[in-house]
DNA sequence: TTGTTATATCACTATTTTATTATATAACAA
DNA sequence: TTGTTATATAATAAAATAGTGATATAACAA
């Protein structure tokens, strides 16, 4: 399983969520992933390459063809993370709610 | 708002996650953040600054002072991303699923 | 074969990132 | 005030990243 740092890094680029994006549509070669872009096809043979080493893109081999394809699993490395990180962001807010709801009944002792 | 580069970027360090691990137990002051690091001050705060300039967390000032804490939303600029491409992931194994489905009933036909 | 298409790799450059040390600033305490 | 604590900023060095052009490889088509 890729790690972390692998996947984070892969999605900051806006190259490769556009790539991504791309393949979200559905399978394509190097050259119909690279067509849209101002860029030369090493460098998307390169973003391709980070985006099949952290995980989030797999590819055949079909002749002369390496159509690529999202990686069903691509995500399943961060989303614990994420998951830890969302349940801390709730948690900490329904702490706040919590002071919150222990101020209101203070507001009628002393209106000075 | 900030973008998606600057907070993939800055969930894709080692040092950032755990910062933002530590501050999901609880808010904490530079100095407190930085102590199980082997790393300086400086470096620490730096790292805050990436975190805070990507919007995962938020400071305040008491006097010398300056605890952090998560910011409430700090997800919210990636999650919609993120969702469309959960959707992407999962029509795209739909689909695997239809083309298999399609194809069990062949396997009766002609098993030579 | 030969030429063409599809992709990868190499050598290199420019930019960005991360860390360090040294120093500045700001608040607090004596 | 003076010293100390808490944090930020500047100067720099090292490493990683992203792009380019040139070239290699591999499959296909004539």
């Amino acid at each position: 399983m890729p790690d972390l740092d692998a996947v984070f890094a892969s999605l900051a680029d806006p190259t490769r969520r556009a790539i991504l994006a791309r393949l979200a549509i559905g399978e394509a070669t190097v050259l119909d992933i690279a067509k849209p872009f101002s860029m030369t096809q090493p460098a998307i043979s390169r973003h391709l390459k980070v985006l099949e080493g952290s995980g989030l893109i797999v590819r055949r081999v079909e002749g002369a063809k390496h159509p690529c394809r999202l990686a069903p699993d691509g995500l399943a490395t961060i989303e614990p993370w994420l998951d830890m990180l969302r349940a801390a962001l709730k948690k900490n807010y329904d702490r706040l709610d919590g002071v919150l709801a222990a101020m209101t009944p203070d507001l009628g002792k002393d209106p000075t």
